[in-house]
DNA sequence: TAGAATCTTCAATAATTTTTGAAAGAACTA
DNA sequence: TAGTTCTTTCAAAAATTATTGAAGATTCTA
């Protein structure tokens, strides 16, 4: 592994343990990113220095994050893992998968929560709280499911545009703070 | 702490320790955000079951996140922690700070990596990711920056157009696939 | 079916992270 | 300043998570 890999390598397994997958993983998943060809698990542990048996915990946890797919040379009886070639598919997977581990379980609790009137009156301060939140990562998740619809080079387009979305809809309602150089909100809390 | 509020802290703090924030702190701050009033450290070690140090050690980490925001009362010299109102707030200073910690140190390392010719030339397989990676990077964070400045009831418009921005925008002029379920791409590698 | 190649599981060890009580430090009060 | 209240730090203990070699499966070949 040339150094430039291995410096990408530390630093992506240094992030995976701070988004909540291990340092181990991280690596794996960035020296396939990397990686020209798709690899096998002896090729990966060696190059990252692990056990095999590690490096087979690594990809088993990767493929049930669809993060890597599997695939067979013929005349190989290896195995050999590869990532997509677009990052937008990495996008897209990532968000798919923290959506349905994650999210929904969350969502679910919610919900729950609201129904239940076992504690304190529907209308507490916790019950609104609850509802606030579910509301809040509806909206987001409900989001995301529509960008998901919209290939890559569309978004890329929305994304650029940014804040001048505000321009194309029609929020600019509040003349007054149009383009200029606003004031900035007040920060105030 | 009622049932309900229990429940909720319970998942917040297992969700907490599935996006690198551990246990504690996903807990500690699951119990301000579903509480009413701001709590002292005495209080939250007391409903939680925490020791009193590790109250200090989670609090002293959400501060440096800036996630709860110390408060005096007259009369009393406890420190009294509380969240924003705004859901909104929480979820600006999440996507502030974790820039601040991690997006901005991989572009760092990623930027490094496109100048840094001494590995492979400035045209190899791993170079090309990487600069695929960073501009991909660098997009996003270029939007949430503009999203940062748009207020909550904006961004709230937008989400709920959605994928219906691609009507409102000119994206539409490959009429052929419409909203039809595209091909999507490959995953061959 | 025996043997070879490969992958996975598992119990143990190792490493890391969390949690704690006790001690130290700060800030206020009288 | 001495005493009180509250917070933080710290080294040790506890708990959790990661890592491993060895054993067990599985799949293929001859």
């Amino acid at each position: 592994m040339d150094e430039l890999t291995q410096a990408l390598v530390l630093h992506f397994g240094e992030m995976g343990s701070r988004w909540g997958i291990s340092r181990t993983v991280g690596q794996i998943y960035a020296f396939l990113v990397f990686s020209e060809d798709a690899k096998n698990a002896d090729q990966i542990a060696e190059a990252l220095g692990f056990s095999r048996s590690n490096v087979s915990i690594g990809l088993k946890e990767l493929q049930s994050w669809e993060l890597v797919r599997p695939q067979h040379r013929p005349g190989d009886r290896k195995e050999y893992f590869s990532v997509p070639e677009d990052v937008w598919d990495i996008a897209r997977t990532l968000v798919r998968e923290r959506r349905r581990r994650e999210i929904d379980p969350t969502l679910s609790v919610l919900r729950a929560a609201m129904v239940d009137g076992s504690n304190g009156s529907p209308g507490s301060y916790t019950h609104q709280r609850v509802e606030e939140l579910h509301d809040f990562i509806e909206l987001i998740v409900g989001w995301t499911d529509d960008m998901q619809t919209l290939d890559a080079s569309d978004i890329r387009r929305m994304m650029k545009l940014g804040a001048g979305i505000s321009r194309v809809l029609d929020f600019g309602r509040r003349l007054g703070r149009a383009d200029t150089d606003s004031p900035e909100s007040d920060h105030s809390n």
